[in-house]
DNA sequence: CAACATACAAACAGGGCTGTATGTTAATTC
DNA sequence: GAATTAACATACAGCCCTGTTTGTATGTTG
């Protein structure tokens, strides 16, 4: 029975697309390898053939996901006059238009929003925790730019600036993905994009 | 070995104090029934008695936080020409505090926080979902009255500025609670609220 | 002070599910 | 083209854990 290397590729792509699936649909707690294999077309042996446990799938479906170009993004923020703000509407806008056009990423995102994090899972988390540092970071710098360039409204910090953006991401995120999507992510997320960086570059609130 | 009621009530609290422990210190799916009744000095039998499962346990363990007098604020937004802005300031300031004071709090909302949500679990979060919901309608209500009072900045409406609210709080408790609690929450989110409630009586973004 | 209900402890039943080890076949490799 | 090994299928070992049932002693009630 022994398939060859394209093949065989194949049988994995199978299973994590079956994994997204099952998982998806009953959970990573509550679905077995097994729903899994009889999804994917396979027995148990092929899943256990390319993936080390339940928790491995599961990261290599997040892995599977393939991520902005975030060197790209820091190469534009670089030019010493950039227009930091404008970059990072943008960004942001992408990001939510990308996810409300790429179901595979709609599913997974919601696997990981809804599954558990402690013990086997906990790599899982640090991965998401590691990536959300960086882009953090990125951000916080992209900001001390913007307030090196004085767009930055004087009641803001890099940093404050910087999570505040990342908690209207990932509230809308959230709530559209576990909410049964019920509205325009794209659309609002622009409108909430907006109103967010309007309020970055106000000089000083008339309070 | 019959308890009077009193002791019941007591080892019904035991159960609970040594479910947050376990629960907060093992994830919800990864301890057992037995190592809850241990850390509770009873058998599971006490534990099957006084809850239906560890959904319910669960459950109850959300059930048993205090909430925020909702009808108090409601009433205090009432009055014709009520400062709705520093009101829910301070409601929410007043949260994050109470969250920072409350180590029960901080321990129960983690473990939700990671947990799963799916399967027999879902009633839980559906629990969430629902309260979320009242508290977004009355949210939203609280700035459908400030936009008629002219204080609502004309970049805003009512569910935007209901909406980015309630991600900056629960991305701020989540971060939080998520990461160590690393930082001053209280004093963080003093000066987010107070940022963002800025913003949204700005009259018009200078852009 | 019966009679009944309560608050548990202790014993029971049983059940998918995980990870591994082994078998098998067909690609590769040399 | 023989040997090797990749890519699985199948069989195996093992297990902890959940929910329920039964037992029982003690409050509680009339």
């Amino acid at each position: 029975m022994r398939r060859t290397k394209a093949e065989a590729k194949e049988t994995r792509q199978q299973i994590l697309l079956a994994a997204e699936k099952v998982f998806y649909e009953k959970g990573v707690a509550h679905a077995s390898m097994e729903d899994v294999a009889r999804a994917a077309g396979v027995t148990r042996g092929a899943i256990y053939w390319h993936f080390a446990n339940r928790a491995d799938l599961v990261l290599e479906l997040y892995n599977s996901l393939p991520m902005p170009q975030e060197e790209l993004i820091a190469r534009e923020l670089e030019a010493e006059n950039a227009d930091v703000f404008g970059v990072l509407e943008r960004v942001g806008r992408e990001w939510l238009e990308l996810l409300a056009e790429d179901e595979h990423r709609q599913r997974i995102l919601s696997i990981l929003l809804r599954c558990d994090n402690t013990g086997e899972f906990a790599v899982i988390s640090e991965r998401q925790n590691d990536l959300d540092d960086e882009h953090m970071q990125a951000l916080e710098a992209a900001f001390v730019k913007a307030e090196r360039q004085g767009k930055l409204g004087d009641a803001w910090t890099p940093r404050s600036a910087a999570s505040m953006l990342r908690w209207v991401i990932k509230g809308l995120c959230s709530e559209w993905l576990l909410f049964g999507r019920r509205f325009d992510i794209a659309s609002e997320g622009k409108d909430a994009l907006r109103r967010l960086f309007a309020t970055y570059s106000t000089p000083t609130p008339s309070t």
